[in-house]
DNA sequence: CGCGACCTTGAGTAGGCTCAATGCCGGTGG
DNA sequence: CCACCGGCATTGAGCCTACTCAAGGTCGCG
């Protein structure tokens, strides 16, 4: 007979998780999903707009998203913003705060999410016992890190229509590896351009009238907070790169 | 007797390696420290100018920089170059190729070095025998990403002279760290203006001219390769940020 | 002495910024 | 039902930071 209180506490099995099917995650032995499922201690859900971690806190908590979005972001002292990275279902985050004393940037919800929750004392059993998994964790960290390059590069060496390009092609790439796409090539994710701005280093002006030209151009669609990519090819020669094929994660 | 085979393949025995004393690194027990020895299979010199990795090719190695500099960069098809981040001696370099499939960015010579050489499969050992370490790996990993985030919060959202301070704060307070300093506040650091500028997102030029301003404002000196900070206090104040502590890190 | 690597400076331009106003739309309260 | 408001997108105007092109200058080295 299952436990109510059990059930309040982890509504979402990890052997049911439905992210866990996803051809992106790579197969888990029982073994470790029994592993994983002990280590998660919880839910958590969060509302569009709260924060899961503050820069210069430190949190008892790791997640992993299993629904939402959330991004990543430093803030300077006189306010201006940098967002550092997007938070996709699947994603490992706060490791930052488990491993260094302080995290030392913030993560705030896009969306209403829904996070697993683990201790951060936790992820010390799973280094002792677990050896393919902590692998998992680092290579979570080097993937994670590979990303900010891209991000660094973009925003350090490109011009702002080929940051634009290079943004909306990422975002859509995500969202594709994890059929969170609406319609072929219509990317749906609640963020305004002024996070677009805040994430490539650009003024909210100027972002605006950079995508403007992409939709004069018919090059993308734009309505609210959603966009769709009308000629991904124009705009994979507008971002100066190329393709990079999705690689096989773990899912903790 | 010592082998003189052995000799030659391992000059700098870690148990005696010149950088563990250093206050920066945390001390290892004689268990690790004899793992370590172990997974180092040799030493590799490099000349200045030379590639460490290619971005795009896969390496059978890991490196520990035992002395001399190195950075990290990567360069869009036009030849534009974003540089992500220096390598000073302590950091461990690599890790990125042996955990995925490709190196993603190159890494560079800038003077002549020493470094610790470890067989990309080693590392798959120390992760299922040695868990302390595999946390630092993780660790290592998960620091030189919060380097990157704030090269990207400096980027993306700080002026020319912001940028300029806050990168000359961050190589001294390393350099620092591991006495590299010629004299007080005096920084040698074999990196050419060209370097900074394409550290910092900028031009050649206007780099020149942002440096030149501080120079004639007597907040630093330039000669060369090297440069002195005079007021350190005043580019604090220019860099706009909190001076974050120096922390102590493993040493593989 | 000449060459290469790097630093410096001038002049003109442009990409991106700020300030400021307007438009649009959905939600809310009278 | 309508007026109002807040959040977001859009547009105009003028400015300035940072860029490009182009010449020199300096210094160390063969």
């Amino acid at each position: 007979m299952p436990d109510p209180k059990d059930a309040a506490r982890r509504q979402v099995p990890c052997e049911r998780c439905p992210l866990r099917k996803l051809e992106i995650f790579r197969p888990f032995t029982p073994e470790e999903l029994a592993f994983v499922t002990e280590f998660k201690t919880g839910e958590l859900t969060a509302e569009a707009g709260s924060m899961l971690f503050l820069e210069g806190t430190s949190s008892a908590h790791l997640y992993t998203v299993l629904s939402g979005w959330a991004f990543r972001y430093k803030l300077l002292p006189d306010g201006r913003r940098q967002i550092l990275n997007y938070c996709f279902p699947g994603d490992f985050i706060g490791l930052q705060g488990s491993v260094m004393h302080e995290m030392q940037h913030s993560i705030e919800a896009l969306s209403n999410m829904v996070l697993c929750v683990f201790q951060r004392e936790g992820l010390w059993r799973l280094f002792e016992t677990h050896a393919g998994l902590s692998f998992d964790v680092t290579w979570l960290s080097a993937r994670s890190e590979q990303i900010i390059d891209q991000q660094l590069l973009s925003v350090g060496r490109r011009s702002a229509v080929e940051r634009c390009a290079h943004l909306l092609l990422f975002l859509s790439r995500r969202a594709e590896e994890l059929n969170l796409m609406g319609a072929p090539d219509k990317v749906r994710i609640p963020i305004t351009q002024q996070h677009i701005a805040d994430t490539l280093g650009l003024s909210l002006v100027h972002t605006n009238r950079t995508l403007g030209r992409l939709i004069r151009d018919r090059v993308i669609r734009w309505k609210g907070q959603e966009y769709e990519i009308l000629n991904r090819r124009r705009l994979a020669d507008l971002a100066e790169e190329e393709e990079s094929a999705s690689v096989v994660r773990p899912l903790l």
